[in-house]
DNA sequence: AGGGTTTAAGAGTATTTTGTCTTAATTTAA
DNA sequence: TTAAATTAAGACAAAATACTCTTAAACCCT
């Protein structure tokens, strides 16, 4: 698997949030059901992302989350860093330790090159690019696509 | 993580065979030492890699495991499906159910793009290929770097 | 034949990931 | 001021992954 599913999780609540546009705070409880995502787990990734600086959080009635940063500054790669770390994009193809230091194995030319691919695409895409896209070709985020952009 | 240990354990014993040429089978205790992967764990993985058709075992003295096919014809992307399954190849960013019946969400065209960069690396490169450049580049395969190319 | 060597198979354990539940703290609004 | 709503935090449970160990089956050699 690529991402964790937390990390999926977080990406869908980002794009969700990003195309709620206002001001206000959204609640966890109406993403988890409209994201179908079970609640309390949602909260404990949102509080990672909140925690990382990308969202913020209010108590209370009127209360929710929201992102600290216009959509356009939000790119993917810094919401999968926040919740899965950067070792994916780090990692060994071989999990061999230690290497950089001594000689590389055969592989990792092209295994560098599509770990570069992935992040690459992650960073230079951003949740307002995304959301744009979604509501003028009117594509879906959630199951049944039953959620309509503003 | 993009591919599981087992995985990973599996390209480096791949590798390894593909290098250690002659028709001789090597035993899975002589790979685990040099490798450094724990000895049952790697029997665990070396049969679902035989259960798959890619390699063949033997028991008894002078028994161990070898590739089925020439180096040149086994390819990355079959051990990676043989393991770990193809999922990684259709999994959907957002983790939504039942995707490609219905709409597409706006995050789908660069995803596809780097799942199939993914595919296409693993799918275009086998083991003859690695062997040889390990061999002519002198380069690792092993932690200390002690395995010598044949 | 028989004993040593090696893979096969499956039970068992540890760790991580995923998900649930309860309680506390904060905020709004009546 | 009080009650309801909401996030925060942490204990707990379930499932998946990553190993470990034991026993059985096949094989080679003497
Ligand atoms: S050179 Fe090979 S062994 Fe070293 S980090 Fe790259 S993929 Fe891993
Ligand atoms: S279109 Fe979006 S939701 Fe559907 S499979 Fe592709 S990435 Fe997943």
């Amino acid at each position: 698997m690529l991402l964790s599913k937390a990390c999926v999780y977080g990406l869908r609540s980002s794009l969700f949030l990003a195309s709620c546009k206002g001001d206000g705070y959204t609640s966890i409880r109406e993403m988890s059901d409209q994201l179908d995502i079970s609640f309390h787990f949602l909260t404990k990734i949102l509080q990672e992302l909140t925690g990382a600086g990308l969202m913020e959080s209010h108590k209370g009635p009127k209360g929710g989350v929201r992102l600290t940063k216009a959509g356009s500054e939000v790119s993917l790669y810094e919401i999968v860093a926040a919740i899965d770390g950067t070792e994916l994009f780090t990692e060994c193809a071989l999990g061999l330790p230690g290497c950089g230091v001594k000689k590389p194995c055969p592989l990792h030319d092209k295994w560098a090159g599509t770990r570069d691919g992935i992040r690459q695409m992650l960073e230079d895409t951003n949740l307002l690019e995304l959301a744009e896209k979604g509501k003028k070709q009117n594509l879906r985020i959630t199951e049944d696509g039953g959620f309509e952009w503003i």
